[in-house]
Parts: structure tokens; C-alpha cells; sequence
DNA sequence: CATGAAGCGTTATCTTATTACATCCGGGTT
DNA sequence: AACCCGGATGTAATAAGATAACGCTTCATG
């Protein structure tokens, strides 16, 4: 597994974002077989609108374009695909933004620290352990067991602070 | 200041409410006070209502208290006041909540990481820096600099792990 | 007292999320 | 084939959270 940083770097400079996305629905699609779950023409397609960028959607963002592709129109169309994919690691909520995230990989470490950029709105996750050591530590002192914890930081990435994303 | 593992434990812990809540708002118009900042009686029974427990309350749930109270019924008079509570730093939005909580110690630290027990739903606020630093540091290595997080933690506490809050 | 800014209240509207229920589809059983 | 079942999909209706826009009142200040 490469270093955080490479992670982190990756998502916010200019790439091969094809690629990353093609990569990261193949993985996802190997994994629900794996585990037996159907990805169903709906929640294939939800996901891939979450990974033509690296931004966080909107529920009712991602219900437009699906709206729009044919499928229902209703809240619970997107809602219950979301659901489906966060449940099963290959997305992430943001409570910041009340939003969704495609996961760029899936299995590492499921509970990442992440990275929203206020300049370029991408999203990147950055390895949540140490982070999540951290605070446990603090909080067992003081009697109390983590069991989950949200860890969102708005920023500036690298490319931004260097003069803008485009 | 007391180490924060006290602050945490003293949360949760039965004690003289009354007395903790007493403090707070003294401490809170007195900081008031000295910015110029009023602190009218919407915005005192808001925080009053908040201070009344160690739980988060939702924006219609202070609502509805201030309506019963003689106060405007419409959300913008709940959102306002706790607005301006938020904006003095005398209370604490939690994301992954939508909700409200008071602050106990207005000034230390402001960037406190919450504990949330989900079974008795009081709210700690434990010292947010070292979680901060080490999260700065991950990202920095990426490129990506913090400017604000929010690090919100759901558990359990020493009292509840007890053998239950009540 | 005049004046302007801040505060409070209202109506209306918007965004986000869930509940409830009907229908459809695929696979296994008789 | 006819039957049954669970999961997936669709709809309508509603709940929950938040903001915009506007007018009246209050209050510090000169
Ligand atoms: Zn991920
Ligand atoms: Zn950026
Ligand atoms: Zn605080
Ligand atoms: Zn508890």
C-alpha cells in the first residue's frame, strides 16, 4: 500500500482521471461479487457519477442525472443506491457537506480522515489511524471507548495554493 | 486549566448540574460583556435551554422551547440566536448531529473534538489539539493545509459502560 | 428627540431525508 | 408452466433542517 501522502497528492493534482475512475469501479465491482451483492444498473450507475470527479455530490445531485439517464426521480432512488454503496465501503458520506464521495480504495483502511479542498471542492482521504489513535487515546483517559468518529478538514490543497486549480 | 481527561469524566459523570450550568452562563456574559455583545433574552434563555443538559439539541427542539416561552415560533428565531451563540463561541454545532450544544469552557481551546455517548447522548468536548496537530501533519505531507476540522466521535462513556446512565 | 444599526418577528421557500406502499424481476419449487 | 419469494425499483407523501426576504421595534449615540 502506498504512503497517505501519496494518496493525497494524487487526488488533488491533475491525472489520469479516467483511469483512476475505470480502476476504481473494477475494484468496486470485484468486491460486491466477492461478497455476493448485486451491482445492480442503478447503483453502477450512481457510483460512476461519483467518481467522474473527485468532489462530493449532493444526494439530489446525483438524483438529477440519474433522473435524467431514465431511472426514478424520486429521493429514495439516489438514497437507497447511496446507502447500498456506503454500506458497502465503496462510499463515503461527508456530514460537513451533506454529501457523498466515491472511495478510491476500497478495503485499506475504512475510515479515513478527509481532505476537502474550498478552492477546488476535490476530496481526498488521508489515513485515518493515527488520527484516530490520537483522539482515543484522549478520550480513554478521560472513560470514554470511541467506537466511531467523523474527522473532516476544509483546506487548501497543494495545487490551489500554488495559483488555482485551472 | 484542568486536563481535559477531567473534563470529560466530570461530563459524564453525575454531578451538580445546576451549579455547572450556573458557571457557564456567568462566564458567557461576562466574556459577552466585554466584546460589546449583547446579550438579549432570546439569546440567554437559547443558551440557558442548551445549558440545561450535556445533550445536543436540534435547532426546532430550542424552537419550540423558546415558542413555549412567549418567543417568535419561526426557525429563523432559533437559528439566530444560536448563530450568534456559535459565532461568541459559546456553543458548539455538531455536523453529524444537526444539532446544538453549549460550551463549558468558552475560550480554551476553541476547536474542542467531541465525544458523543450513544446511550445516555450527553456531549464531552476533549482538548482538539494534539487530534489537530496530527491530522496537520498527515495532510501536510500530502500538501494540504488544515484550516478548520471537525473531529466528532460516537461512543460509549465510563458511566453508561458502567452499567447505564440512570 | 432624530437617526441609523441591530434585533426580532413573520411568511414563504428551499434543501435534505425518510416513511409507506405498489410493482417488477429473477430464481427456486411444485 | 404455475407458484412463491425476496430483493430491487418505482411512486407519492411527508418529515426535518435551513435560509431568504421583508417590516416593525428597540436602543445606543449624537
Ligand atoms: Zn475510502
Ligand atoms: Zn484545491
Ligand atoms: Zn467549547
Ligand atoms: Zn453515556
Amino acid at each position: 500500500m502506498p504512503e497517505s501522502s501519496d494518496h493525497i497528492a494524487a487526488t488533488f493534482a491533475p491525472h489520469d482521471h479516467q483511469e483512476c475512475a475505470r480502476r476504481a469501479l473494477d475494484e468496486a465491482a470485484a468486491r460486491l461479487a466477492e461478497q455476493g451483492a448485486r451491482l445492480t444498473p442503478v447503483r453502477r450507475r450512481t457510483l460512476e457519477i461519483l467518481l467522474e470527479s473527485h468532489r462530493a455530490l449532493g444526494a439530489y445531485e446525483v438524483l438529477d442525472r440519474l433522473a435524467a439517464e431514465g431511472f426514478g426521480r424520486q429521493p429514495p432512488v439516489a438514497y437507497r443506491a447511496l446507502e447500498f454503496l456506503v454500506g458497502h465501503g465503496l462510499v463515503h458520506r461527508l456530514q460537513r457537506l451533506n454529501a457523498f464521495t466515491a472511495c478510491l480504495h476500497p478495503g485499506d483502511d475504512h475510515h479515513p480522515a478527509f481532505l476537502i479542498c474550498r478552492s477546488c471542492d476535490k476530496v481526498a482521504e488521508a489515513a485515518g489511524v493515527p488520527i484516530r489513535d490520537a483522539l482515543s487515546e484522549i478520550a480513554g483517559k478521560g472513560g470514554f471507548r470511541v467506537e466511531r468518529a467523523t474527522i473532516e478538514a476544509v483546506g487548501l490543497c497543494a495545487t490551489c495554493a500554488a495559483g488555482g486549480p485551472a
